[in-house]
This record gives C-alpha cells, sequence and structure tokens, in this order.
RNA sequence: GGCGACGUACCCAAGUGGUUAAGGGGCGGGUUUGCAAAACCUGUAUUCACCGGUUCGAAUCCGGUCGUCGCCUCCA
C-alpha cells in the first residue's frame, strides 16, 4: 500500500489517519433508512457512498462487519399506515421488499447485518434503563391520549453534548419554530422512549407499553452487532444533528464508554436544482424509476464521479453524459477482450519496445494502475480521482487498439490493463459488465422509451446493409436517417454493421 | 440569530503552498470512412467569485465583500 488510508472525520473536521481499534478488523455501522415509502436517488447515494467505503477497505484487506439497519417502527410509518388504513409493520415490511429490490438492482453489497428496530426492542429497553440508572435518562408521565409514561434523556448531563454537530445547547433557539414539550428539562431534551398511544403498535416495559424514540435504535442495534465501541459511524450529512449528537449522548451516557464511534463519515447531500431533495420538498426521484430508465452503472458513476462529502447537483443530463462516457469505457473493453482472445506473441517489454508510445503509454497506465488507484482511495476515499485514472486507461486502450494489427499479438498488455478495470469494477462498481451487457442494458431501455422492438430495428440495418451492397448509397442513407430518428446509431466496420441505441 | 459548507472553462468536477490547473460531457478542427458513426489526435481556464494581506512563491493560508447551499424541526 502506497500510503496509509486517511478518513474525513466529522467529529474532529479533520482528515485523520484510519486505524481500526482491532487491527485488521473494521466495525462499521451506517443508518439505513426509514421504511414509509419507496427509496430516492438520495438515499442511492448515501448507500452507495458507504457500499464503496466498504468495497475499498474489503480490497485493501481488511474484514469488515458492516450493518446498516432498517427502521420500521417510527412516528412517519405510523402515520403513513393510519392514513392507508394499513397495519404500521406491514407498510414498513412491504416497503424493506422495495428497498430490498432497490439495493439489489444497484449492485450494492449487502451489510453483514440488518438489523430492524421491531426485532431489537429488548436490547433498545435495556439500554434506556442502563440510561436511566445512571442518571442521564428520566421518566415523565405519558402526554394526553397515552398511558404509561415517557422516558427523555437529559442533554444537560452529556457534557460533551453538541461536539459532534459543533453546537453549544446556550445558543440554539429551540422552541422557536416548535413549542417546547413542558416536561422537557431542557428543549433540547429527546424521547428515549414514547408512551403508547391507542392504535400504534407497542411494546410492553418498565414505564408501560410504548416504542423507541427516533435516535436509540441506531444505538441500540449498533452496540448489539459491533460493541459498545467500534470504529466507523456514517449517514447522511443531515443526520450529524439531532441524531447523531443524540445516538452519541445517550450511548456513552448508557454505557460510559468513550468513544461510540472513532471516525464519523458523512455524504453530502444529492441536490435537485439547487434544492436539496427531500420528501417534504416533493421534488423526489425514486431509485426504481431512474433504473427502469439507465443502467444501475450510470447511476453509480455519476456519483463517484463527485468526492462522497460535496453536494451532488442531480440532473438527467448528467445521467446521459455518464451513460457516453460509460459507452467509451466499454469499447475499450471490448478491445482489451480481443486483445486477450489471441495467444500472446510476445511479452509486455518486447511489445513496448517494437510499438513504441502508444503501446508504452499503455503498458505504464495499466501496470501502475493500482499504486495509483490506491493513493486515490486512501486520501478519504477520493473516488474522482480514482475514475480519472480509469478514463486515462480508457484513452491508452482506445488509442493502441486502433491499430488492428497490434491487437492480435498483444494479450501481454491486455492482461495488467483488464486486471486494472477489473479492480476499478470490484471497488466502484463501474466498468465491472460484460461489455455486451451493458449495450445490451442500454439497447433494452431505450427501445422501451421509443416503444420499437429489436426485430423491428434488425429488419431495418439488414435492408440497409443489402443497398450497401448494391452501392445504393441514397437507399442506405435514407435508411440511416430513419434509425437516427429511433435513436439507432450505426457503426460501420470490416467485420459487418453494428448498431447501438444513443445513449440520451 | 447560531453553526457549517461551497463558489475552478460552455456544463460537471479533481487539485488545498512551488513542474505545462486532473478527468468527464459538450463544441470547433483533423485522422479514418462511400458518406457517416465509433475510436483516436488536436483546440477549447496565463487562470481558479471579487478585493486586500501573508509569503521568494497562493486556486491553495489569513481578513473582508458578494453569491449559493445546508443544519439548528422529520430527513440519506
Amino acid at each position: 500500500m502506497p500510503q496509509e488510508l486517511r478518513v474525513y472525520n466529522t467529529l474532529t473536521r479533520k482528515l485523520e489517519p484510519f486505524r481500526p481499534a482491532e487491527p485488521g478488523r473494521v466495525r462499521m455501522y451506517v443508518c439505513g433508512m426509514t421504511v414509509y415509502d419507496y427509496c430516492h436517488i438520495g438515499h442511492a447515494r448515501a448507500m452507495i457512498t458507504f457500499d464503496v467505503v466498504v468495497r475499498w477497505l474489503r480490497e485493501t484487506g481488511l474484514d469488515v462487519t458492516y450493518v446498516r439497519n432498517y427502521t420500521d417502527v417510527d412516528d412517519k410509518i405510523i402515520a403513513r399506515a393510519a392514513e392507508a388504513g394499513e397495519d404500521p409493520l406491514a407498510l414498513s415490511a412491504r416497503f424493506i421488499e422495495a428497498l430490498d429490490e432497490d439495493v439489489g438492482r444497484l449492485g450494492l453489497l449487502t451489510p453483514t447485518h440488518q438489523p430492524k428496530v421491531s426485532e431489537h426492542i429488548d436490547d433498545i429497553i435495556a439500554l434506556v434503563e442502563r440510561i436511566v440508572e445512571r442518571g442521564h435518562g428520566y421518566v415523565v408521565p405519558a402526554a394526553e391520549g397515552a398511558e404509561g409514561h415517557d422516558v427523555f434523556f437529559s442533554v444537560r448531563s452529556f457534557p460533551r453534548y453538541g461536539q459532534l454537530s459543533g453546537k453549544n445547547l446556550d445558543d440554539q433557539r429551540a422552541g422557536e419554530r416548535v413549542d417546547v414539550d413542558p416536561r422537557k428539562r431542557d428543549p433540547a431534551d429527546f424521547a428515549l422512549w414514547k408512551a403508547a398511544r391507542p392504535g400504534e403498535p407497542s411494546w410492553p416495559s418498565p414505564w408501560g407499553p410504548g416504542r423507541p424514540g427516533w435516535h436509540i435504535e441506531c444505538s441500540a442495534m449498533s452496540m448489539r452487532y459491533l460493541g459498545e465501541s467500534f470504529d466507523i459511524h456514517g449517514g447522511g450529512i443531515d443526520l450529524v444533528f439531532p441524531h447523531h449528537e443524540n445516538e452519541i449522548a445517550q450511548s456513552e451516557s448508557g454505557t460510559g464508554v468513550h468513544p461510540f464511534a472513532h471516525y464519523w463519515m458523512h455524504n453530502g447531500h444529492l441536490t435537485m436544482a439547487h434544492e436539496k431533495m427531500s420528501k417534504s420538498l416533493g421534488n423526489i426521484v425514486r431509485i426504481r424509476d431512474i433504473l427502469d430508465e439507465v443502467p444501475a452503472e450510470a447511476l453509480r458513476l455519476l456519483y463517484v464521479e463527485t468526492h462522497y462529502r460535496s453536494p451532488l447537483p442531480y440532473s438527467s443530463a448528467r445521467l446521459v453524459e455518464a451513460m457516453a462516457a460509460l459507452d467509451r469505457l466499454y469499447h475499450a473493453r471490448e478491445v482489451l477482450a480481443e486483445m486477450a482472445s489471441r495467444p500472446p506473441a510476445a511479452s509486455a517489454e518486447e511489445l513496448v519496445r517494437d510499438l513504441g508510445e502508444p503501446a508504452a503509454q499503455l503498458h505504464e497506465l495499466a501496470s501502475r494502475f493500482p499504486e495509483r488507484f490506491a493513493e486515490a482511495m486512501n486520501e478519504d476515499f477520493n473516488t474522482s480521482r480514482a475514475v480519472a485514472l480509469v478514463y486515462d486507461l480508457t484513452r491508452a486502450v482506445n488509442r493502441f487498439g486502433n491499430n488492428k494489427k497490434w491487437r492480435k499479438r498483444s494479450a501481454a498488455l491486455a492482461e495488467p490493463a483488464l486486471a486494472a478495470f477489473d479492480l476499478a469494477g470490484r471497488v466502484l462498481g463501474i466498468g465491472a459488465l460484460e461489455p455486451e451487457d451493458w449495450f445490451r442494458q442500454v439497447r433494452e431501455r431505450r427501445l422501451r422509451a421509443m416503444g420499437r422492438s429489436e426485430a423491428e430495428v434488425q429488419a431495418l440495418v439488414d435492408a440497409r446493409v443489402e443497398a450497401r451492397k448494391a452501392r445504393d448509397w441514397a437507399r442506405a442513407d435514407a435508411i440511416r436517417e430513419e434509425l437516427a430518428e429511433l435513436g439507432v446509431v450505426l457503426m460501420d466496420t470490416a467485420d459487418g454493421t453494428r448498431w447501438r441505441m444513443r445513449v440520451g
């Protein structure tokens, strides 16, 4: 490894050398989704960000335990279920299924553990009890309409409160926008346990029937699978406050162990026309809808082209650009496949000596790729730089491959280049497909959008081939025009006519 | 009001003290082609929002101005 991995830690606002508590082993928790609706492409950014993090950590040989939860007990779920007249847990189960489907289509790794709140109520109750016993939580009678008691966390009992988000309790204007619950000792106190109202899902507890507050589930579930102190805690930047701040406060108060998590990583938001994309603004694009339009790799590429901490302005035009770039990348992979299919005629060194600059450049870029890639990834997961390396290699391959004779004797040069693409594919999830699979995915989606069938296009292509054989250029060009209107791009090569769908 | 981030070419986006300011898309020119397409070559920022300052040297550090955005309330 050329250099040690450095990670930006929200807690210290600095790049820090990454050193897991147990050498060789990484424990990582990422806040997953509250499952009350279909996931949007902003959620996809968070999931892809941490997917790449896990992939890179594993690539460097670390044994990563990766936990991503489903929050399936929550006020919003209850509200949504009430509207639909559905059981809240049935509703969340439905959206967990949908989420899993999206995750599969995005090509995301399956986390080591995917705990659900509803299956960890005992852990949560036990943690709340510890917090209360240690004097950081207090029990108050339930609000009107509910029976039993609520339990609140006392932020003033935790001196480090505000450390993660850089907030000072005395500077906040709690209560300015929302009325403060008079039962709270401090406006910033938050619920650990909520007494149940009639009809709400509830579990028995020492404080009467109720359910967990919003933040406690992540504390309890991360401890269950990773212990009371672990390496990385991730999530969207919007979770820094209050969610993660509260997680730290309640976790460390309950266990007395510090730190709860060593490295806090937060991904920047996806924005829509300079606006945050969120359910409350109603400007959401669902993952599943986008994946009907473009292959998952296009979305992944769009995401990894920007550093994970920067805001990412989304637009469908950028998705088309990403597809254009992938077309070029897969062209290179086709060239490499052809090169590799021939028996090796010479060593890489001989080829470099005989074929000059294009061979030398290809050899240099391919053989040094792993080290440069590692350098980029080790700098706080600089996928932007890593992607640039892939493009550099892509160009070198295509340049070399423009010489048909060279292709036939250069298996030795193809090998390290293919290994480089494999590495990028494993870690970034781009360029990982077989070229024909990529072109097919684009073709299927575009044809569907145009309402055309492959056979229909093929018939026109065949007709044009006949016209060309007869040297009837006018007819051939007319057919090409017709195909162009369907978004079909033709390529007349020595081996015959091929066609592709235009990406945009 | 508090806290924080950002402003790099036509668009997107790396670079955060010192070789010619990565890379992608687009656009112009060329090679190739029956003509195209694809691919490749080449041109696209003497300059990094603006103004001061520190320094031998700054897109990079400091101060100010303008602008955009986020968090402080549910949010990936």
